[in-house]
DNA sequence: TAAATTCACGAAACCGTTTTCGCTGAAAAT
DNA sequence: ATTTTCAGCGAAAACGGTTTCGTGAATTTA
C-alpha cells in the first residue's frame, strides 16, 4: 500500500533504484554524500522498503514461527515473552500460532512452513504428537527446528528443556518427607515426554521410598473441563483416597482446589497439593501453593537465542544443542509449609 | 528454500506456469481435467507457493499484527487466544508484538506497518501513548486499525472495550454496600483511558453515596515491583487507612495480598478487597477475590472479526464500530462473600 | 456454411527489492 | 605518456508467484 516505493525515491533523487538500495544498505559502493542524500530524502518521503519484495529476494523472511498448544497457560505466555523479547533486539517478527493439542492443526500449521515464510521455528509440541515428520520436514528444508518445554527425544533437533525426571522425583520425595503415603499423580496426555518424564521420577521416588503407586491414582485426565471434574471428584472421593496429589498439569490445580472445598477436604491436613506451575498467584492461594515451577521466561528467551544462532551461522550445528534449565520447587502452605 | 516452485511444477505437467496458478486457485478458465492432474501432481511434489512471492504480487499478505503492552497478563493472553482462533479460521497469519507499556517501541512497531507487511492491526495502546499519530498514519495508508481493551476515543478507528466507566462505578457500589467507606483506588498510569474511566466511574459513585475521596487513597503505582511494594505498604499502613481497595490493575493483586499478609490486615474484616482481573485462580486465592472480569476472549474474537470485515469488504465502515462488551462483577469471598 | 461465441490454455508484464556485472572517468602506477 | 586500478554508479536479471491479454480450436448460432 505504500505509495513510495524504491523507484519513486530513485527518481526523486535522480539515482538508479540499484544506488538507492546499495545506499540504503550502507554498501561500500556508494559514497558518503550519496548516502547521505538518499536517507534524507528517504525519511523525508517516509519510505518503508515492501519486506515481501526483499524477502522474496534475499529467500530470508526475518520472520519466526512460535507453535504452542495453548496461551491461556501461563508457561507459554511467560516463555512467549522471553522469545518475543530477543527477537524484537535480533530486528525478527514473531508468527505465534496455537494448536490447541491437536497434531493435525499441529501438522498443518507446519506443512505451511516449507516454502519459506519463516526461517525458524519454536515449537512446543502438541500432547497428540508422536509422529514427527512434519518436523523432520522442515528440518531438511533447511528452516532450523527448536523445540522448547515440549520435546521429542528421537527428533534431531535443538531442544531447551527442564528437567523434568527430577522435577518429577524432588516433586515425590517432598511430598513423602511431608508425611504423604499414597500419592495420586495427575497428568492430561500420556503420550507427551515431559508427562512421561515427570511420572517417571514420581514412580521411581515412590519405588525408592518402598511405597505402592496404585493404578487407580494415576489419573488421566482430559482438555474437557467437565469430564476432569467427574474423574478428578472420584479420585477424591474414594475410600481409600490418596494423601498426596501431583498435578503435572497447571490447569487442573482449580478444580482440585474446587472439589477439596466441595468435598470438605482439608489442604494440606486431609491432602498435601503440588502443582506443576507458573501461576504467579500460587502463594496467595487458599492454601498457598506448593509448586515446580520452570523457568519459563529464561527458556523462552534461550530457545530464541539457539534458534537465531542457528539461522544466522551457517555450519553451527543447532541440532545438537541441548540444553535443561532446571525448575524450582517452591515450598507452601498446600503440602505443610 | 523449497526446491520446487510453480515453474518446476509447471514443467513436470508439460503446462505453462499461469495455468498452473490458475489451476491452483480453482479458476474458471481451467478445465476439470486439468486441475484434478495439477492438484495431483502438486501434492505429489509436496508444492508450497511461496507466500512472499505472492504477497508481493497481490499486495495482500493475510498477515494481521496484534500489539499490545505485555503478555504475562492473562487479558492479553485470553485476547490473543480469541485473535488466534478467528485468524486461524480466516487462514490469516498473526504477528505478534510487545511494547511492554513504551511509547516509543509502539511508535517504533507501527512505523514498520506501512509498508504492507500486515493487512490489519489490532492494537491495544501502550500506558505512554496519547498521540495518534502513528495509528492514524496507517489508517490513512489503507491498513485498517481496530483498537481493543485500551482504545483511543478521538483516533477515527474501530474500537472493542468494554464499560469501564460503569464497571468502575459498579465496583465502587459493590465495595459501599459492603460497607467500605474509604475507598483507596489504585493504577498505573492515569494517561490510560480505561484507567481514567474506571477511576471516573469510582469518583462518581463515591460521590452519589455523599462519600469523600481522600487523595491519598488514588495510588499510582509503576511498573516497578520493588517500587509498588513501597507505595503500597505506605498506603495500608497509614492511620486512617482504607476499608476497601479497588485495584484496577491485575498484577497489584499479588503485593496487596502479601502486604495484607505482612501487616497482619485481614481481608474482608479489615479490609475488602476487589480487583479488575481475568485470573482463572482468583475464587481459589486466600481469600477468593471478588473481581470485575473482562470479556478477553470474547473482545479478542470480536476485534479480529472486525479487522477481517475491515480487511476483506471495501467500503465498509470500520472506524465506525465501536463495540462495548459489558465486563462481569464476581462477588466472592475478598469482600465479603 | 460462415460467423460468432466459448473454452482452455500460453506468453508476458508485473509486484518491489537485491545483486551481479559492466561501464566511465579519474587517480595511481608504471 | 600509457596502462592499471578503483571509486561510484547504472542496467538488467533475478526472486516466484498473479493477472491480463491474446490465440487457436471447438462449439454454437445465424
Amino acid at each position: 500500500m505504500p505509495e513510495i516505493n524504491i523507484r519513486a525515491l530513485a527518481k526523486e533523487l535522480n539515482l538508479s533504484i540499484g544506488t538507492v538500495s546499495k545506499a540504503l544498505k550502507d554498501s561500500y559502493e556508494i559514497s558518503a554524500e550519496t548516502k547521505r542524500r538518499v536517507l534524507e530524502v528517504a525519511k523525508k518521503l517516509h519510505y518503508a522498503p515492501n519486506p515481501y519484495a526483499s524477502s522474496l529476494r534475499r529467500k530470508k523472511s526475518n520472520t519466526i514461527a512460535v507453535v504452542v498448544p495453548e496461551v491461556a497457560d501461563s508457561y507459554f505466555s511467560q516463555a512467549i515473552k522471553g522469545i518475543e523479547e530477543i527477537a524484537q533486539l535480533k530486528g525478527y517478527h514473531v508468527l505465534v500460532y496455537l494448536t490447541y493439542e491437536s497434531y493435525a492443526r499441529e501438522k498443518q500449521i507446519l506443512d505451511e512452513f516449507t516454502n519459506g515464510r519463516v526461517d525458524g521455528l519454536l515449537i512446543s509440541v502438541s500432547s497428540e504428537t508422536c509422529s514427527t515428520g512434519h518436523i523432520e520436514a522442515l528440518n531438511s528444508n533447511k528452516v532450523p527446528v527448536v523445540f522448547f518445554d515440549r520435546a521429542i527425544d528421537e527428533t534431531d533437533a535443538a531442544k531447551i528443556t527442564t528437567n523434568d525426571y527430577d522435577s518429577g522425583y524432588e516433586a515425590t520425595r517432598h511430598l513423602i518427607e511431608r508425611g504423604c503415603r499414597k500419592i495420586a499423580y495427575l497428568s492430561i496426555s500420556n503420550l507427551l515426554v515431559i508427562n512421561t518424564k515427570r511420572m517417571m521420577g514420581f514412580r521411581n521416588a515412590m519405588t525408592d521410598s518402598k511405597l505402592h503407586v496404585d493404578d487407580n491414582n494415576i489419573v488421566n485426565c482430559s482438555n474437557d473441563d467437565n469430564e476432569n471434574n467427574r474423574i478428578l471428584t472420584e479420585v477424591l472421593k474414594q475410600k481409600n483416597r490418596a494423601d498426596g496429589i501431583i498435578s503435572s498439569v497447571e490447569k487442573l490445580i482449580t478444580p482440585v482446589y474446587t472439589i477439596c472445598k466441595q468435598l470438605k477436604l482439608q489442604i494440606p491436613a486431609d491432602l498435601k497439593v503440588l502443582c506443576f506451575s507458573n501461576l504467579s498467584t500460587a502463594h496467595i492461594l487458599n492454601p498457598s501453593l506448593t509448586t515446580i515451577t520452570q523457568p519459563a521466561f529464561d527458556m523462552g528467551k534461550m530457545a530464541a537465542t539457539v534458534l537465531f544462532k542457528a539461522v544466522e551461522k551457517r555450519n553451527y550445528n543447532w541440532q545438537d544443542e541441548n540444553l535443561v534449565i532446571p525448575s524450582k520447587l517452591y515450598i507452601r502452605d498446600s503440602t505443610g509449609g
